[in-house]
DNA sequence: ACCACATGCTGAATCGAATCAGCAGCCTAA
DNA sequence: TTAGGCTGCTGATTCGATTCAGCATGTGGT
């Protein structure tokens, strides 16, 4: 109510009649190791009720050092709705524990990193979340050293930290594999190659997808190299068509990619899935606009985000190595002879 | 370095054979008005930094009652770029002010966000932004009656509070005008109606529109009413040109309405901008993958997370009045006539 | 009748920094 | 010589909650 003066303990302990230590272990439920008799402990709690009162947060951690904060500290928060959603299941999580979440954004920035830190940590914050946009290996600044830490969509080669990650290799094999249970047995190209080398992902999925289709009956026909987004995949699929190549699939690196495969091979009078089959990584909202609606491998963001803080607020130190998160398929119209509705949850695998 | 202890001002004090007192002036830098020599301070300095000394905010805290920190709720986080970007801007504010950002998502549940103010103000946040992910009406929980609050994206009728958003109604007569300018006369329809009587975006939008075309020599031929999504726009847009309506623009309430109006003109034989123009409203990513680029007005949600940190942070009180901020046109090549896209790299369109 | 023990509570110290009030020592002026 | 003032520092208290150690009672056993 009146923002001049929130009530202490002191005061609940003079209201109630009792000590100010009375109160406290009233307060903190150790009635029973306390020996507190009910008719204290109820006029207590009458009196916390009645005064509105609320524990001072900065005077509890003064003695007991726990803030109940996490820090997360990502290179980019606005772009791309993934941020939203890995904060999302970061939140989330946080709030399930009680805690609540302090973000901070580097933009890549090594100075900003390292001052944003610093604040977390004079904050006293009980854990950090290092999370990058895109999966990536990283150098921790040293600053990072002690304390708990979970990486999140990244790892450190150089410092053994435990780390959330998408299982890549996986969902590469998991959509080259259903491209064959679809029927699929023709050239399957692969489009998008990253040009940074510190990025995981792309590798992963292209080893996880020829992985599989050696394993296959299938033909992989190879990468059209472009960068992961529309226009790049636009023009760099619009020239394997003009130098011939009658793909019978494409399996895109991303949803941006495909859209720009989408875009060429319309324009190229080639009918989805009729005539080419695509699929592809990402799961995100794009892929649910396009017609038809592309099948996509989603990206388990908003778990991994939440993964991350339930590693930081267990208890038992999470060891130092990489949990890896499955990407969930999401079924479209893009790939003929698969399930056609978003029910059939994949029994053809 | 060492996580085991951190190093405090007592030991700073020792260091430097002074009191706790004198350290703790210089530290604040009130060397002048406490006659502190130089040789002193120096003294206490060179502690400080071979410590590596931090202060404690929670002792700060506890005496000073200010903790640096700004709360900000939101319905959503996840959904969508946008609040990505709100964030990014507030968070960089908030930076800029030497605070950090606490991060809650209320999912539109009422309880949850009570327990969230709750929380925030246990931590005796320095002030609270509450956003919306839609620009609306909100009715706030009585919880946030004291303290510094600001209203991003929404307002709230019945309390007058500072409040940050768009400014929807001059972005609808700057997208009529823009149209006119490039030489529209013909029928123009408005694509979009928003179903949740407490959005404002689009009524706002509309009433720019209809203003600006009431003064312009164009026909305004009305609206397609329909769900703020891809398919739903594909639907209505594909039924009004079935039922023969042929209009020279199109008006769409936001970029995903467009890319349905997209995909409906394309089916229908229509190119895009020589047969129908086409702008829209958000400015996201989206309108750059489609071809040609969609021409759209983009919120400045950076902007707005930063304005409302910035009002906020302000020692004086912010009056309660709402901040509108404008949306800046970002051209694409879906309207004729009108300047051409920067780097034409499609020439081919 | 006296010790032992359980019951039900409280005093005081503690966490780390900020700050008010004040205290030596020295210099100057009357 | 001493009051007054300036310089350069410090002691003690405060913020609000937690917690260790302990202190009165009452009760039961022998």
């Amino acid at each position: 109510m009146s923002r001049l003066k929130r009530a202490t303990l002191t005061d609940v302990a003079r209201r109630a009649g009792v000590s100010v230590t009375t109160a406290s272990y009233i307060l903190n439920g150790r009635t029973a190791q306390m020996r507190i008799s009910a008719s204290t402990e109820r006029r207590v709690k009458a009196a916390i009720h009645d005064l509105g009162y609320r524990p001072n947060l900065s005077a509890r951690t003064l003695r007991g050092s726990t803030t109940r904060t996490i820090g997360l500290i990502s290179d980019f928060v606005a772009s791309g709705a993934f941020s939203g959603q890995l904060l999302s299941g970061a939140i989330a999580a946080a709030r399930r524990h009680d805690h609540l979440l302090v973000t901070g954004e580097t933009l890549g920035d090594p100075d900003a990193e390292a001052l944003l830190l610093q604040e977390m940590t004079d904050r006293q914050v009980d854990g950090i979340v290092y999370a990058t946009l895109s999966a990536s290996a990283v150098r921790l600044p040293d600053s990072l050293r002690g304390g708990r830490t979970v990486l999140l969509n990244c790892q450190d080669p150089a410092r053994p930290l435990p780390s959330v990650m998408a299982d890549d290799l996986a969902a590469g094999a998991q959509a080259a594999t259903y491209l064959v249970h679809a029927g699929v047995r023709g050239p399957v190209h692969v489009v998008g190659l990253d040009v940074n080398p510190d990025a995981t992902a792309g590798r992963d999925r292209l080893r996880g997808i020829v992985g599989a289709l050696e394993q296959a009956p299938a033909e992989f026909a190879g990468v059209v190299p472009c960068l992961w987004d529309v226009e790049p995949a636009y023009w760099a699929v619009k020239e394997i068509l003009r130098e011939g190549a009658r793909p019978e699939a494409l399996i895109c690196l991303n949803d941006r990619i495909a859209f720009g495969a989408y875009q060429a091979l319309e324009e190229a009078g080639l009918a989805i899935p009729a005539d080419v089959a695509v699929i592809s990584f990402d799961g995100s909202e794009l892929a649910s606009w396009l017609r038809p609606r592309l099948t996509s491998l989603a990206l388990p963001f908003a778990q991994m985000g939440a993964r991350a803080v339930e590693l930081l607020m267990d208890p038992s130190p999470a060891p130092p190595d990489v949990t890896r998160l499955p990407l969930v398929l999401e079924e479209g119209g893009s790939v003929l002879g698969a399930a056609p509705m978003r029910e059939r949850r994949s029994s053809v695998l």
